[in-house]
DNA sequence: AAGATATGACTTCTCGGTAAGTTACCATGT
DNA sequence: ACATGGTAACTTACCGAGAAGTCATATCTT
């Protein structure tokens, strides 16, 4: 048999290779999608083989699920530390903003996995996906609910249409982050405070 | 030879066919991306084959292309348009929306077109996605600098990030929307001035 | 006859996944 | 000290499904 002059251990232990192929793995999904995403292309990132991935994970899905269960526990447990505050309506939001700035610091494109469409609506993902995004929707409509109810709405729709543009909110000012490295947690969150009050500042009342 | 019991044509002129094949491919594209999706289910779903497919339109990319040349334009135009009345602020956001609402109203996902993260980032669609993309972005830079001014906020970054919500209040408020399907253009437009009111009142201010 | 509308069957190629083997490390017995 | 064997870390080379894209041909209208 011919050698093999790559084959062999590198001595990195388990543990330290997944969690590099982790992090190669949640950029390109969290970037393109999983469709998208290619599996050599990981392993390249990450400067080892395909068959390691598939010895580590599983399988393509396995990663994605392995991707979010490394962190969508600890921003969901961020969040719901948050709403057993006492902070309520926009105060409560940029709280919640704060602390996901702050889970996200070294995973921002972690959470897009949440709503990647592209994602298996069937299998393992799907269920690993509904279990945290639920999870979040839960407390984000319960922020909501009492934003409104501050203000005298009740529709359910309104609630329903309120919350899914509050998460919206989050979606792009993570993508905003992702797209402006330099800026650290605590920056995002002083912005984030800043164009709320710009927001609700006088200047754009009674013009609605 | 064997006949072939389906092939002929079935008297569908082009153009209406082209514009049936764009209809299910603008769901489909929007609705799991451009990676995700299979031309063969589009033209299935289509109740026609492949080929036709490819003769009208080329390839997978050149479809997608077609499907937001179709819609893109005319959304881009009745934004230019409201920019051009003299609405500031919140209020010219609204507006805004309402015109949105109105101009997608049979065509929801084609909004989501413009910002698939798994289509080609080369090519002629990265191409005709940048010319529809940047054109709107544009006008949501120059309304979003407008609204910030009034609150005298005016750091670049605050700009370039508060426009990037925007335009995530804009996604989610169309996915929302997409995901109801009974409820008409008129009624988002009532909706989003309802909560736009309702995050404006006074029981919000001083919270932040 | 010509040209537009249409399709079944095919080719090609990408990509998820696997089989089988290689190298390094480490514990144990002598 | 040193063979021995077990295990963890790793790779090359390949397979097979399925999806993009094509070809040759058929049917309808004028």
């Amino acid at each position: 048999m011919a050698p093999r002059p790559n084959a062999g251990t590198k001595g990195v232990p388990r543990a330290e290779r997944e969690q590099q192929i982790l992090d190669v793995a949640s950029i390109a999904f969290g970037t393109v999608g999983f469709a998208a995403t290619n599996i050599a292309d990981v392993a390249r990132d990450a400067g080892i083989s395909k068959p390691l991935i598939y010895n580590y994970f599983g399988s393509k899905e396995g990663l994605f699920a392995a991707c979010l269960d490394a962190s969508a526990d600890l921003l969901a447990t961020e969040i719901e530390r948050i709403a057993r505050g006492d902070a309520v309506g926009i105060e409560r939001g940029l709280l919640t903003l704060a602390g996901m700035f702050e889970v996200l610091e070294d995973r921002r494109h972690v959470w897009r996995l949440l709503h990647d469409p592209s994602a298996p609506t069937t299998g393992r993902i799907a269920e690993v996906v509904r279990t945290h995004a639920a999870r979040i929707d839960k407390l984000a409509h319960e922020g909501v609910h009492e934003l409104l109810a501050l203000a005298g709405v009740d529709d359910e729709r309104d609630v329903s249409a309120m919350t899914a543009t509050w998460l919206g909110i989050v979606d792009s000012l993570i993508d905003w982050w992702v797209a402006h490295p330099d800026e650290d947690a605590a920056a995002m969150t002083e912005r984030a405070s800043r164009l709320a009050v710009a927001l609700l500042s006088d200047g754009q009342r009674g013009e609605a």
